[in-house]
DNA sequence: TTGCATTGCGAAAACGGTTTAGGTTTCAAC
DNA sequence: GTTGAAACCTAAACCGTTTTCGCAATGCAA
């Protein structure tokens, strides 16, 4: 473990001279560099992250919060891939990345999202997946800290979303074009997403001249099978029940599957479905499920290079919110009705 | 942000003795102990890590690896599930969790896995879901840091595994059990785990009185769906077909159904299957997989927890390999057959 | 009074870097 | 022979902590 002290008194220069060879300074030799270089790479010399970012008030680190309640943050395939390409990005422009979380103990008392941030030095933060009216992450939203969000937008802050109202409309556009006129939507929890999502869906209706029955919007949650099954059971009881149903994910749709396989009605023949994020579990089943493949790796790579360019240019950088189309992928599980009489 | 000195300054107290009030140092009377803390809260004080891990050499930050060349670890729902696990263990001990890449530049080349450790000065490593080939892994086992390993032993290296002999065994015993004599298994590429679970899948047979036959073994990967596919179709090719076929795991099974159903054959009326893992996916399936399900929630807990206690107590904990048991779910994948004539 | 613990606090040296503000040569130009 | 600039290097402060060691004051016994 050399330190750059060792690497002066082997080279005969003082401790800056090093450091300024080594961190590309100009009034630096040639051959004083070299000398330099040569001499770290025989100690295996390492900077030391803890003294240059005392220092400098830069750690390279970025911190993620990328959690739910559920705790299930990371077995959601959608959110596992946006971080997967978000790490990329961030590795590929030397950032690591940290995960936030509350529970360590400063003191007495654990500490809040702001102040683990803050004890970590984090050069940036990129929240995904979280309750975003938890005020703990309203308090880091609104911190000095250069921030990302994903699916969310806040003012002033850049984010990154998906297309929810224009792949809803897609979506419901090309189910209203293959004859169905009762359609169904078991959607997710209050949160951005959603109500985007339900609200495209609506209007979308409307304006395809479909009334929107309240008795087919169904509250399920994200990623829930069991929920979404019972939301799906409660449809199928109906005096008319629908002919299509929007399930709030892929993965859920699941439990919805079960819901009408259980109710000995086959898909697509007594019942069409669709899923929603386009995870490869979706093209394995049969029937292929027809659904809205999110660009995840698009979307984990701009949220990391926005985030990065706002950490290094934090007074040029414009702070905007991207959105990012998904494409309809239109399985099986969609049947052409012939049209009403 | 308030620095130690700012607390000094304010409390009329030397830099040293708020230091030593806030860290539990006993020759601090209990009055100024009090005073001390109260000016910190006011302050909204909070230690800076950086230089608290630049004196102490304990940065209180775990490095975890969990990538593998596909870059597809945190889309595996198996290593998801485990690292989910470690974090909340890990957070529950104060530490926070950093990823490990080596694509950090150091200088002009990128960094290994070792010099990025060092770099950041982690207290520990897990280590998952690799090549556990890879010259570079093996640096960073070999090297002093202490290390946990997920799924391969090393020795003198504390590691968790599942128990991949005796969940095997008790796997063919059922399948064994109900009637079936050839069966094929589609295993996942050459690494520790393959191995025992090919070893203990092929010992069984034989003590069970049954024939391996080289034709049932085929190679594909694990979590690959599409190699699975080909495995399958390829096994269902021979002239004396399997009536069972295990699968590397149970998402890669989705891509044998699609070829046992591209056949035109019915599961588990023609011919039987079994996963593993036991992911949430395998349950939703129709007709439920039999298969194993791997306690990732305890693989997760155990590696933190013993990564930790190696970590705390160096000189007095021994490091040992702790094998953590699945259970088998017998799902409706695999038939009862009428015994041979 | 002396001697000896004990208690409570502070001074100062680290930890390993970065960076500012010079300092010394050298050399060309006038 | 100055002068000035350019080129190359160094000293030293600083980042925010921890921790050792020492010192003064107090209490208590002899």
């Amino acid at each position: 473990m050399a330190n750059i002290k060792d690497i002066a008194a082997k080279c005969g220069l003082s401790v800056s001279t090093i450091s300024k060879a080594l961190n590309g300074y100009t009034d630096i030799s040639r051959e004083t560099k070299q000398k330099v270089i040569k001499a770290a790479e025989e100690c295996g010399y390492l900077p030391n992250s803890m003294a240059r970012a005392l220092k400098t008030n830069r750690t390279h680190n970025i911190g993620v919060l990328f959690a739910d309640e559920a705790r299930s943050g990371l077995k959601q395939e959608y959110f596992a891939a946006v971080l997967d390409a978000f790490k990329v990005e961030a590795e590929r422009k030397s950032y690591d990345i940290t995960f936030i979380s509350h529970n360590m103990n400063l003191n007495t008392r654990p500490m809040s999202f702001v102040e683990h941030c803050r004890y970590r030095n984090f050069d940036g933060i990129c929240i995904a997946c979280v309750d975003f009216q938890n005020p703990e992450v309203l308090e880091l939203v609104n911190s000095d800290f250069p921030v990302v969000t994903i699916d969310h937008i806040f003012n002033n802050h850049a984010s990154i979303n998906s297309a929810n109202v224009a792949n809803m409309s897609e979506l419901v556009h090309y189910i209203h074009g293959m004859g169905h006129r009762r359609i169904a939507y078991v959607h997710g929890r209050k949160s951005a997403v959603t109500e985007q999502r339900l609200t495209s869906f609506c209007r979308t209706l409307q304006d395809l001249g479909t009334a929107v029955r309240p008795e087919y919007l169904v509250l399920s949650a994200y990623h829930d099978t069991q929920a979404t099954k019972s939301a799906v059971e409660q449809l199928l009881r109906l005096p008319e029940r629908p002919t299509c149903i929007l399930m709030p994910d892929d993965y859920a749709a699941l439990g919805g599957i079960e819901a009408i396989e259980n109710a000995g009605l086959r898909i697509p023949e007594d019942i069409s479905i669709a899923g929603y994020d386009g995870i490869p579990l979706s093209q394995m089943l049969q029937p292929k499920l027809t659904t809205i493949r999110q660009d995840t790796d698009r979307m984990g790579l701009e949220a990391a290079k926005r985030l990065i360019e706002q950490i290094e240019n934090p007074l040029t950088t414009i702070v905007e919110s991207l959105t990012v189309a998904g494409t309809l992928l239109p399985g099986k599980s969609v049947k052409r009705l012939a049209p009403e009489a």
